[in-house]
DNA sequence: CGGGGTCTTGATCTCAATCAACCAATGTGG
DNA sequence: CCACATTGGTTGATTGAGATCAAGACCCCG
């Protein structure tokens, strides 16, 4: 395992761990263990025919790197749009529970909607969804809520838009108000209406 | 649950349950088993804003359906793309062995990622990769497959194109012998080449 | 300082969406 | 049996949204 995938000491309690926005989790073809995410955002991709691409998305509760268990290591690399926290899943017999396990299928299930719904429509209604899922973790009721934009290349890969039109896109909803930017002007951080879809 | 859902005697076998291209595995809302799919392709479909809108993929394999385990009803309708086969999962304790999860979850995993690569790139690669994961649960080593063109609508949704894009594109898939159309020239058989990105 | 990465903005062009017919096959009811 | 509606597929003309190409601003870091 190369030393980026090796987590600070401080970061790893009792089997979580904490990332930043950006960091990779793991790198396909690398080993490790399976996660559950308990907060933030985390995109998948695979190696395709033009190096890595967008393979899916995981939120709170999702599982990944679950291939790893099985063929002993990574298909897909993983890498956070947020702030995220993850725990070792997949090593406990409570794992396994079919109540649990019905779980956990039904929520990758929603996600793959989720992932496409992303793909298809206006650019400003891809973006828009975008930022509720990743608003989503977040929210606990609330309608405004903050959301730390993930890079403009990310949403770009993701939305399969490029960073051009995102970038005017993101502008034009700055400016209508749809997006509202909070701590300085150059801040990525932003408020969205969760309601919007 | 409405009499369209109900299978005939006939095609209910220990479990097992045989359907033809086109129809209604189940419909979102009501309830029933979950699913493991034996051969075929299954569309699942979720309500959104403008009805029913493509929400996933399944192929052999893949479970469907699971949803209903837990809450009772299924939230996706499942509709066939080619002749299928399923039976009834989740029902024994063998299906929540971790190895078998492991397993599910793996091939959901990838399954997210290849209904992403359908909707991105140039119409023609969109096309040909759905025509070759439909073709996969038929190939077995082979380079030339038969498969059997779902409806233009189907491909449309699912690839996010429309159906006059969809026509074209196939037309002069066609004539350029990348779709090979065998019985007749209005068949809707035709062969592929695998190994086409 | 220089250089690489990210974001922004402008000008241009392309290709898929859109709108509109039309055809063939199928089904329906009197 | 014919008139009629419906559904799925095809084709053409037009248009506009997003890709592409290009350049500059800004920032962080060595």
């Amino acid at each position: 395992m190369s030393d980026v995938d090796m987590p600070s000491a401080e970061s790893v309690r009792h089997g979580c761990r904490s990332l930043e926005r950006g960091e990779r989790v793991f790198a396909a073809g690398s080993s490790g263990h399976a996660w559950r995410i308990l907060a933030g955002v985390v995109r998948l991709d695979r190696d395709g025919a033009e190096g890595l691409e967008f393979g899916g998305l995981a939120l709170a509760g999702d599982v990944i790197g679950a291939e790893s268990l099985l063929f002993g290591s990574y298909t897909f690399t993983a890498r956070t749009l947020s702030a995220v926290t993850i725990e070792i899943w997949g090593e406990q017999r409570e794992h396994f529970r079919p109540q649990i396990v019905l779980h956990t299928l039904t929520a990758m299930e929603t996600r793959v909607a989720d992932a496409l719904a992303l793909r298809k429509g206006a650019p400003d209604r891809r973006i828009g969804r975008l930022l509720n899922l990743i608003g989503r973790g977040v929210a606990h009721g609330q309608r405004l809520v903050p959301v730390a934009l993930p890079q403009l290349r990310d949403i770009a890969e993701i939305t399969a838009l490029t960073v051009e039109t995102v970038s005017r896109t993101i502008s034009r909803l700055k400016s209508d108000g749809a997006l509202v930017v909070c701590g300085g002007e150059r801040s990525r951080q932003v408020w969205i209406d969760v309601d919007t879809r």
